[in-house]
DNA sequence: CGCAGTCTACCAAGTGTTAGGTAGGCTGCA
DNA sequence: TGCAGCCTACCTAACACTTGGTAGACTGCG
């Protein structure tokens, strides 16, 4: 399932088939039918854990660093992991790209997982102090739909300095908080 | 080929089949060869199209309103346009996500759609005054990559509001001028 | 036994692409 | 004028291959 994963990030949900998840799992590609009815099926597991790790990993952030103004600061850094990993991208942007091709359980666990990430942001950006309560949502919105376009951007030139150069633009800009001597210069 | 430029920004590249194109057009799968010689050909071809439309209407739109402040603010309504046209993606940003499967001629031409929408918002940041010659171009980056983004989130939503508001965000966060009255209090 | 997990062997659809042929229009020469 | 030669635009038929999915049999464990 974690091959799944990789695979998705890389290929989308189009890209997933049979034949080659059950190579590298080591079986037949009956066999996965034995643990997942339908490729829709399995496609909704996977998105479904992948927003389930990504809550838990967001959450496990809010708890180790105590000051949420650093938490959210290292937001992007998420995003950049995928990168990192084979130039990847977030699960769930590709499968937005897809959306209108996707079963409709897969489609849930999309949304779901953009809910997940707009909830803990918004939750961030209040703790933080940097915005009301009324406001905080949309400026949640606004962060996440912007890190997702920057991780399209900077995987469609393989490049990860750009992502990195892109948060930058947006901490200058007052997007996001943290930036202001990194913007400038270099 | 307009046809194939619709399918795309719905379906992306691996949506395109020599098939339903060839109906769409009124003849068969075959006969399309006589116009390209293979379907990156044809793929390369469209989103060549797409990034030379695209320029020569940011022109227009530089050439129409004198204020380059207006052009900026009328900026993402080029991206509007494609979610109110059956919720289609820009072209180049589903083929960024499909980055690595495509064939290298189509590549290039995703990477000039990005380079002529960067070009244009430098230019025309530093002509309203925005930002500096030196800054103006990563400040163009991330707005280009913030609207991608937008306009991503909004279709896996099928809801237009959803970019608006979150173009609303950009603008209230100081990524894209206009905004001040929106941007505070609801 | 019963069942979970896997297998081999298929299938129907759909993919990009090739081969080979036809119809009609233009050009230039006798 | 007539006709050869070439052109563009399209056709049908088939190719080799990939896709998600099914049927039915085998194995080993409780």
């Amino acid at each position: 399932m974690a091959a799944a994963r990789r695979t998705a990030q890389a290929h989308g949900y189009s890209g997933l088939n049979f034949r080659d998840l059950a190579a590298d799992v080591g079986i037949r590609a009956p066999s996965i039918y034995h643990h997942f009815p339908s490729k829709a099926d399995l496609g909704a597991a996977v998105a479904k854990r992948y927003w389930e790790d990504t809550a838990a990993e967001l959450e496990a952030m809010s708890s180790e660093c105590a000051d949420p103004l650093r938490c959210l600061q290292a937001y992007p850094s998420i995003f950049r992991r995928s990168l990192e990993s084979g130039n990847r991208l977030c699960l769930c942007s590709f499968m937005s790209a897809e959306y209108d091709d996707l079963p409709v359980e897969v489609q849930k666990e999309v949304q779901a997982f953009g809910d997940v990430n707009v909830a803990w942001l918004s939750r961030t950006l209040v703790a933080a102090g940097l915005v009301g309560r009324e406001e905080s949502e949309a400026r949640a919105r606004s962060i996440f739909a912007a890190v997702a376009g920057a991780q399209l951007m900077a995987r469609s030139r393989s490049d990860i300095s750009l992502f990195d150069a892109l948060i930058d633009g947006y901490r200058a800009a007052g997007l996001l908080p943290g930036g202001k001597k990194a913007s400038r210069r270099s």
